[in-house]
RNA sequence: CGGGGUGUAGCGCAGCUUGGUUAGCGCGUCUGACUGGGGGUCAGAAGGUCGGAGGUUCGAAUCCUCUCACCCCGACCA
């Protein structure tokens, strides 16, 4: 017996559209949302039938869901090969003592998944993937010659998250594409730099394609320094991550990164009274004290105790102190490098055993106490207010603080106290980019992020290439991530109304839907068939809605999956002169009738 | 990890304080009829070890102990 085969090119510059009945996948809409679900992503992919909760963090993709992950998949695969890089897939399951090379199984720590086999053998569930490659590249490449390289793949990662939420926006069990460049050197032909922006460039094309309005931010510098690092953020209120901007200069960063423009500063001005001692019992936060006090936190200044850590030797400060303005927050980051030393806050107990009242603690402190390093945010460092603060004795604050009144020689210096940037920027702060301009706030979804490694893994792990001396050299890295499955839910949070999920086309499952409200009469399925064909030709994945529903039903499910376009064949539409033509981005009503010749041109054109 | 809370039908919930027929309601599901362009109406039906274990009691969804799972707030977070 011979059986004949459709011949399909093997080239073709048009892929065929897929064409699915919704009697024939699992597409299961719910009236209700589940009562955790407090997220329009969350709610909506679990009514629209895209995802179910199987355990805290843990999630089915249904067909429709996988459709649209598989597109941007696809978006990513494009863009990332056009810049060069190639894509493998690598294991799930990373050697916990691959991860011990370069002691992340420590800096990890709980969050790190772990498995043990039946042999007592453990290993992780890969949070990310830096050690399996540089370990296959140390045995692969040995020669400059062979670099520059950029592997990446598209993956499920595994990270035991303290508390997983909004549904697909912080799970445990995630997709993401990472990818990693290596470089001999950071500047020049192939360099670091070349990689980091040929990355820069192809997220940016990605996140575009994928239909996303994103802020592009600069965030904490890895170990070169310099911007080294970028997140791209969908901007969507219900972000978790802040991000500031300055609307003249475009520079962006988030709250961790963002530095704050020029603020003048100086302690000298006269005191505008006496410094008064208030008993303040059980008040130690900041709210408490400006209520019994019956003034603003702006009034107030905070001073937040950090203990020095590494080679504390000689005369070098143990404690650092950051005092900002009541209503301001100190940034860990910005004291660290304002006071040139690695901090940690202080533990409450030591710090109280070292005789700081915590919670009442001022900048006077220091005229006691012997290794203290003040560091004082511009702010705060106004000699013309009559501060509030603590009284560094337990209970009691001080109202009429003024800096060169009440602080001795060692305000002037440097030795004991700073004046420096140490707090997060906020909505109105200058920008540290264009004169007179104000910084703005939005919210935001990490949905990318990279950076440049440098060499941290593998000095730790010996990848080292020959280079033209002949010199053994660390190879340069960098890092390049994308949450898929949190794109998804970003699309989602961007993207929607009241009656659900608007797609973007090109994410969305479907480019078509085909809602036929009388599947039992054969001309209307035949219709739909045919039409569902030609677009299909045209490489168009179209979606039939042959359920026997009521129409109300079908069009709230329509609403729901927010697939682009809704074709209606019905016996109205088709009395009418064809089918109905209805673009979910433009709302929730009936559309406009299409003659049933024009309707696939007409599609392709509003698909564009 | 600290604080708060919830587990009862596929989903959303009531019942628990004060133990006592056969554990209810809405949505969904199935059957039939009427309907037929925005979650329709009527009639009927199926579906539960009340998270699990132990205890108190003549009797436990309800009280007690332990345990598991999940959620919210906070801290944490390439």
């Amino acid at each position: 017996m011979t059986r004949t085969t459709e011949k399909r090119p093997v080239l073709t510059n048009v892929r065929r559209g897929d064409v699915q009945r919704w009697t024939r996948t699992l597409i299961p809409t719910t009236r209700e949302a589940p009562a955790d679900a407090e997220l329009p992503s969350h709610i909506l992919l679990t009514r629209a039938g895209f995802i179910r909760r199987v355990g805290a963090g843990i999630y089915d993709y249904l067909p429709l869901a996988w459709r649209s992950l598989t597109r941007i998949s696809q978006i990513v695969r494009e863009e990332m090969n056009a810049a060069g890089a190639s894509e493998m897939l690598m294991p799930a399951l990373t050697p916990i003592e691959l991860l011990r090379e370069t002691g992340r199984d420590v800096e990890y720590g709980d969050l790190l998944f772990t498995v043990t086999d039946r042999h007592g053998r453990v290993a992780a569930l890969g949070p990310t993937h830096e050690e399996i490659l540089t370990e296959l590249m140390r045995g692969s490449i040995t020669s400059y010659k062979q670099l520059p390289l950029n592997l990446y793949q598209i993956q499920t990662k595994f990270r035991d998250e303290f508390r997983p939420r909004a549904g697909l926006l912080r799970c445990r069990e995630f997709i993401m594409k990472d990818a990693y460049s290596f470089s001999l050197d950071i500047e020049g032909p192939g360099g670091l730099n070349e990689q980091y922006d040929a990355m820069y460039r192809a997220y940016d094309k990605i996140f575009a394609r994928c239909g996303l309005d994103f802020t592009v931010v600069e965030a904490q510098s890895g170990p070169i320094g310099g911007s080294a690092s970028h997140e791209f953020m969908v901007n969507a209120p219900s972000g978790e991550d802040r991000i500031l901007r300055c609307p003249e200069s475009g520079y962006a960063a988030n709250v961790e990164k963002c530095e704050i423009g020029e603020r003048p500063w100086s302690f000298q001005g006269e005191p505008a009274g006496a410094l008064e001692n208030v008993h303040t019992p059980n008040m130690p936060g900041i709210a408490a004290v400006v209520g019994a006090l019956g003034i603003m936190p702006a009034q107030m200044l905070k001073t937040v105790v950090f203990e020095a850590i590494g080679n504390a030797e000689g005369d070098a400060p143990q404690w650092i102190l950051a005092v900002v303005r009541g209503d301001h927050d100190v940034n860990e980051g910005k004291v660290r490098d304002a006071a040139g030393v690695s901090i940690v806050l202080a533990d409450e107990k030591e710090a109280k055993a070292a005789g700081f009242a915590i919670g009442y603690v001022s900048p006077r402190v220091i005229e006691s106490m012997a290794g203290c390093l003040l560091v004082v945010d511009p702010d705060a460092a106004q000699g013309g207010v009559a501060w509030a603060t603590g009284a560094d004795e337990f209970s009691y604050h001080v109202k009429g603080f003024n800096w060169s009144r009440d602080l001795g020689q060692k305000l002037t210096d440097p030795r004991y106290v700073k004046v420096a940037d140490v707090r997060n920027a906020r909505a109105g702060d200058p920008s540290p980019r264009a004169r007179g301009a104000r910084l703005v706030e939005q919210r935001g979804i990490e949905v990318g992020h990279i950076f440049k490694l440098g060499t941290k893994y593998s000095e730790a792990m010996g990848f080292t290439v020959l280079d033209k001396d002949q010199k053994r050299r660390a190879v340069t890295m960098g890092c390049y991530g994308i949450g898929i499955s949190r794109t998804l839910a970003a699309c989602v949070e961007m993207s929607h109304d009241d009656a659900g999920i608007i797609w973007p086309a090109a994410v969305a499952p479907y480019h078509v839907l085909i809602t036929l409200m009388k599947p039992d009469i054969a001309e209307h399925a035949e219709l739909a068939g045919r039409l569902a064909d030609e677009l299909s030709a045209a490489g168009v994945d179209v979606l039939i809605d042959d359920r026997k529903e009521r129409p109300g039903v079908k069009f709230k499910d329509a609403d729901l999956i927010g697939i682009p376009i809704r074709l209606t064949i019905g016996e109205k539409s088709l009395q009418a002169g064809g089918v109905e033509f209805a673009i979910r981005r433009e709302g929730t009503r009936k559309g406009e009738i299409v003659a049933v010749e024009a309707v696939p041109q007409h599609c392709l054109d509003r698909l564009t």
